[in-house]
DNA sequence: TCAGTAGCGTTACGACTATTAACAAACACG
DNA sequence: CGTGTTTGTTAATAGTCGTAACGCTACTGA
C-alpha cells in the first residue's frame, strides 16, 4: 500500500484548488440567495460537475459546512487583526476603534458568514467539542482581548465605569487567566464582555437589515457614537488620531 | 357561490384550531432540532396526517414560515409588555430593568423564534413590504420606545451620556416623530437605539450559546451589570425597587 | 516502455422531500 | 333529502441527498 503519495504535490495542489473552488462556490451561492443554506446539486451545477463528484472532497453537506464555519472564523479574525495592526500601536484608542469598525464592516459585508459563526447554530451541524472550529473561534475572539491586554501593558486602560464586580465573575475571570501570560483584572474581564456584546448587538442588527429604515449616513454616525460610548464605559482611552 | 360560509362558526373554529396545531407542531420540531427549519412531512407525521393535507391551511412552506414569524413578533412583544406592566408605572427604572430582563429571558427560552425574527432572514422568505410581519415588528419594538416616552412624560429621563448628536440622526429622529404623539428628542432617539443594540447583543450571544463557557450565575451577574450600564448611559433613572 | 493503481468523474439507483392533481368522505344548509 | 363546500386521502411529478458501480486519466515503478 501507499505506492505513490510520497511525491505527488501536483495532485495535492489540484485537489486543494478544487476544495477551495467548492467552498467559494458555496459561499457565492449563499451570498446570492442571502441565506445560510446551499444545495450540493447547485454547487455542482455551478462548477459544471455532477453532484456525486463533490463527495470526493467532502463526506457530506455537514463537512462542507464545518469547513465554511472554520473559514469564516479565520476570515473574521484576520480582518480584525489586520485592521488593528494598521494603526500605530501607541494609539490604543484608535486601535480599538479600528477593531470595532472592522467587526462591523465584516458583518455587513458578509452577513451569511457572520450568521454562520455568530448566529443560531446551523441545521445538522454539531460543533466538534475539540475540533478546529472551536479553536478558530478562540483565535478570532482573542483579537479583542489582546487589545485590552495591550492597553493594560501600556498602562492606558482607565477604570471601567462599573459597579462592584460580582464574585462569580471574578472567579470566572481568574479561571480564564490561567491560560494567559498577563493577568486580566476581573473588572477588565467584565468590561471586555460588555464591549463585545455592545459591539455585536449593533453589528448583528445592522447586518440582518433591522436598521435599514435608517439611511447609510445615519447608521454610520450611530455606530460611531455607539462605539465611542462603549470605549468610554470600558475604560478605553480616546483615540489620539481621530 | 358562497352557499354557506355565512354561519359556520363551528367549521371556522376547527380550522383555527388546526392552524394553531400546525404552527405549534412546527415550533416544537424547531425546538427539538434546535434550528430554524422544518419539513412539511415531519409536521404531517407528528399530526398523523398526510403532507398534502397541510396545503389546505398554508399555500406553501413560506406561508407557514411567515405566520410563525408574525407570531414570534407578537409573542416577544407580549412578553416584554407584560413584564413592563407588572412593575408600578412610577418606577421607570425598574420598568426598564424588567423590559431588558424579559427580552433576554425570551431570547434564551426561545432561541429559534428569536433567530426567526432577529437573525438572518430565513431561506425563501421575503418579508412582505407592507405585510403583517412588518407591522408586528413595529409593535414589538415600540415597547421599548414607549418606555422612553413614559420616562420623558414623567420628567425622569436624564441626559444621555452622548457627545453631540449628528445632524443626520437628528433628521432621522424628526422623521420618525411624525407618526408619534409625543416628540422624542434626537438624543433620546439615539440613546434608544444604543440601548436596543446593547441589550440585543448580549441576548443574542447568550441565546446562541456563545456564553456557554460562563456558568449560569456568572451570566446573570454579567447581564445585570450590562443592563445597568446601558440604563445609566441612556439617562434612564436607577430603579427604586431593586 | 508498459502494466498496475490511485484519484476523479461519470451514470444508475434508492429513499426522501415539496407540491399539484384527481378523487372520496364528511359536513352544513337549503 | 340533495347539493355544494371543506377536508382529507392516494397518485404522480420533479427535485433533493447520498451510495454504488463503472470508466477514464495520469502517475508509479519495474
Amino acid at each position: 500500500m501507499s505506492t505513490s503519495s510520497r511525491s505527488a504535490p501536483r495532485r495535492e495542489k489540484a485537489r486543494a484548488a478544487t476544495i477551495d473552488e467548492i467552498k467559494l462556490t458555496a459561499l457565492t451561492h449563499m451570498r446570492e440567495t442571502g441565506t445560510v443554506d446551499f444545495r450540493f446539486a447547485d454547487i455542482a451545477r455551478a462548477m459544471e460537475m455532477t453532484p456525486p463528484a463533490l463527495y470526493r472532497y467532502f463526506a457530506d453537506r455537514d463537512e462542507l459546512l464545518s469547513a465554511l464555519i472554520a473559514d469564516a472564523y479565520d476570515d473574521l479574525g484576520r480582518a480584525v487583526a489586520e485592521a488593528r495592526d494598521a494603526v500605530p500601536d501607541d494609539d490604543i484608542g484608535a486601535r480599538f476603534l479600528a477593531v470595532a469598525r472592522a467587526y462591523r464592516h465584516w458583518a455587513r459585508q458578509e452577513p451569511q458568514q457572520f450568521a454562520l459563526i455568530l448566529g443560531l447554530p446551523v441545521a445538522g451541524y454539531a460543533a466538534p467539542a475539540d475540533g478546529p472550529t472551536t479553536e478558530a473561534a478562540q483565535r478570532a475572539m482573542s483579537q479583542l482581548s489582546s487589545l485590552f491586554l495591550q492597553a493594560i501593558e501600556r498602562g492606558v486602560l482607565g477604570p471601567p465605569r462599573l459597579r462592584d464586580v460580582h464574585p462569580v465573575i471574578a472567579e470566572c475571570a481568574a479561571q480564564k487567566n490561567q491560560h494567559l501570560a498577563t493577568a486580566i483584572p476581573p473588572e477588565t474581564f467584565q468590561a471586555m464582555l460588555h464591549t463585545w456584546s455592545t459591539l455585536h448587538g449593533f453589528a448583528a442588527l445592522e447586518a440582518y437589515g433591522h436598521f435599514n429604515w435608517i439611511d447609510e449616513a445615519g447608521r454610520d454616525a450611530l455606530f460611531d457614537g455607539h462605539v465611542r460610548l462603549a470605549a468610554e464605559v470600558a475604560g478605553m482611552p480616546a483615540p489620539k488620531a481621530p
